[in-house]
DNA sequence: ACTAACCTGTAA
DNA sequence: TTACAGGTTAGT
């Protein structure tokens, strides 16, 4: 679910509560959560150290704990970190409940496809899948002539470009559809087919939508919810994810839906090309 | 470069 | 009952 919009939601409103707050305890309810370590390890390793600061790398949350070790966290499609000021009850879904100083946060996850792993800081990059990613959209360094080279000599259509991490950290199914809307570019278009004036123009729609998404707080089409259980806007500005068949909003030709790249594609083939 | 697998829930 | 869902990875 979360794409970098929304885990970048889950960051801020999750640091807020949790800044500096000692772990007292862990309960695995579905320790399978939690990879890398054998539970009482994993609970041994993470109870008395304090939570200093959250980062996010590309749809990763990085969980800075005292001396040097860090929670990799990843949503995958349905995942959540919720806090709660009180104790409380696991739902029929949380898998692990961190117990803090004051509150605690509980990770759930419908589809059990998210993890949260234990690692010491200095092999992050080098000990998990974060090393590969490509450069963060919304870093001042990201530019179109970054984007170009990262799709190199690849010949793959723009959506399975976009959709691959190692390329572009942080885009997902919405906002790759949404981005490549904004830009006018159709979703099957050839990377090695691109103008200089069109990787601008990808460039610019990339890093306005990302914004718009965190502006918004996020898309709740279906489970986002940020650490407060709240959802975000960004739903009501959507152009095309979720709606095909339906009229297109800048010229009401009726928005394709098609398979790419594996997943489901929405797009407008007059004002994409 | 596509498909299956990992899971559960919801909607058609 | 079947298809499909904000993701990633491992297999053809």
């Amino acid at each position: 679910m979360p794409e970098l919009p929304e885990v970048e939601t889950i960051r801020r409103t999750l640091i807020e509560h949790v800044k500096d707050l000692k772990i007292e305890g862990i309960k695995l309810i579905w320790p399978s959560a939690v990879c890398g370590w054998e539970d009482k390890a994993f609970e041994d390793l993470v109870t008395g150290r304090r939570i200093r600061t959250i980062d996010r790398r590309g749809k990763y949350l990085l969980i800075r704990l005292d001396e040097d070790l860090t929670l990799i966290a990843h949503m995958r499609m349905t995942g959540r970190l919720n806090y709660y000021p009180d104790l409380r009850e696991p739902e029929k879904h949380t898998h692990v409940v961190f117990r803090l100083e004051h509150g605690e946060v509980h990770f759930s996850d419908v589809r059990k496809f998210g993890r949260i792993q234990a690692i010491p800081t200095p092999l992050c990059f080098s000990g998990s899948s974060l090393g590969k990613l490509g450069p963060e959209p919304l870093e001042a360094d990201f530019t179109p002539a970054v984007l170009k080279d990262r799709f190199g000599k690849k010949k793959v259509f723009l959506k399975a470009a976009l959709l691959d991490q190692t390329v572009l950290a942080g885009m997902g199914n919405i906002y790759v559809d949404e981005s490549l809307f904004l830009a006018g570019l159709s979703p099957d278009r050839r990377v090695d087919t691109l103008s200089e004036e069109e990787f601008s123009k990808l460039h610019q729609a990339i890093q306005s939508v990302l914004q718009a998404g965190i502006d918004a707080q996020g898309t709740s089409f279906r489970d986002y919810r940020d650490a407060n259980g709240e959802k975000g806007m960004f739903e009501e500005d959507l152009q095309v994810y979720g709606r095909g068949g339906k009229p297109c909003h800048v010229c009401g030709q009726t928005l394709e839906r098609v398979r790419l790249a594996g997943r489901t594609t929405v797009y407008c083939a007059r004002c994409q090309r």
